[in-house]
DNA sequence: GCCTAGGTCCCGTCA
DNA sequence: TGACGGGGCCTAGGC
């Protein structure tokens, strides 16, 4: 059972600091409603100008500062950052810095009009269908649903190029490598499946041939016309069925 | 200037529901704190046990499900969703849905500790540097980065394999093919640069010799490997100097 | 720590 | 609307 949250109503500075410092040490989730501005400066740099804006900072050192619109927030900060509040000027400064890569986001509140530290608890894992996983467990299941004869030998067989989806062998003994995507693919799992099919056909005996398969749900024209230029092959298929 | 945030303690479902669905008409971004279950169906499909959580709903649509972990909402809709907000045997529960794909998130409480409305305002865009725009014209304006004598042509020039970021002749009047990278690069950028520079060998007169240059920070090693093997070049440059 | 690839990726842009 | 590629992508899994 968690605490009821604990909230603040246009808090002072010295209120807000005092508060969201305690809650950070706390291990609360940290929600802050107000009008900032930001600065981020690391893999690159931003600047933000004063706007409403909502701010989460979580226990795990993860960051957000959420606009009212999109679903990626406008600035954020990922897990294994130190938080660090203070006050500047009579106003609220929220820091939150990591090193490897060195990186710091500065949150300088003018006007903080609510705040909340959520101290809750969540032992539930998201059990999530419809992956790349569920597809690779479908055929191996049913290997047929590639085509007759269709046999796996291994998953994740390591390449020159790379880990290999699905690796087997076809009716007639030949190597095949098989790529396996969730959704509709593009040009670059052509990519993908040609450096595999290279570095195999590289690795094992030269002048053994090696199938490549794409298996999707779809492909888009570019991707079909590549696959038809490189001789390698697509299977239509879901990840569930 | 923004309206001071609407908030409830622990609401009854009923003061809840109608707290929300004002929130939502006022196009006010609602953060409900509580413990929930969530269900979501669409592209893929999950469900998540019970657990304490941040759930967010903006006006454009979006939905977010924050647990204390992870800077990822462990669920979400994007934007352009509709939001809707009704009790079901006594429980406050939301939907969120969209066509197109056809996708569904249902939130459903157990128990809710603290809601807010928040109807803010925020004019300001984020300004932004270090992109790979950046790299783009650190190289128009010093085009001899990429090497003497380099001479772009275009930008963004369209080939059957898709948009190439700088197209160019070298000193001896060769085309150049150059991909930018904003951070090192792995394997998949130097298959990128090989359908753009086979695409454009093959639509130039046959047989001229087109030279693909891949420009980024740096570069891992099996993706130089991939580079030599194609015959393609790498120029070390970072987004900003 | 880096590398590699998946993701309900999101997001902007352009056909 | 779909396609294509960028992103401070994030995240999980190996090594």
């Amino acid at each position: 059972m968690s605490d009821r949250p604990r909230t603040r109503d246009d808090p002072t500075t010295e209120e807000a600091r005092t508060f969201v410092s305690s809650g950070l040490e706390r291990e609360a989730m940290v929600a802050l409603f107000g009008r900032c501005r930001v600065d981020y400066e690391g893999r690159a740099a931003s600047t933000l100008g004063p706007g409403d804006r909502l701010v989460v900072l979580k226990p795990d050192g993860t960051a957000l500062v959420h606009t009212d619109e999109g679903q990626q927030p406008v600035n954020w900060q990922p897990p294994g950052c130190t938080h660090d509040v203070a006050t500047e000027d009579g106003a609220l400064v929220l820091r939150s810095e990591r090193s490897t890569p060195r990186e710091l986001l500065v949150v300088r509140f003018e006007r903080l009009d609510h705040a909340v530290a959520y101290d809750g608890t969540d032992t539930n894992d998201l059990a999530l269908t419809g992956t790349e996983d569920d597809l690779r467990q479908r055929i191996l299941a049913e290997p047929s649903l590639i085509e007759p004869g269709f046999e796996p030998r291994a998953t994740e067989r390591d390449t020159p190029a790379g880990a290999v989806d699905i690796f087997g062998a076809d009716a007639e003994g030949a190597a095949v490598v098989v790529e396996l995507k969730r959704r509709r693919v593009g040009p670059d799992a052509v990519g993908q499946l040609t450096r595999y099919v290279d570095a195999l056909e590289r690795d094992l005996h030269a002048g053994r041939e090696v199938r490549g398969v794409l298996v999707a749900p779809s492909v888009t024209d570019r991707a079909r016309r590549l696959l038809a230029e490189r001789g390698l092959e697509f299977v239509p298929l879901e990840p569930t069925g």
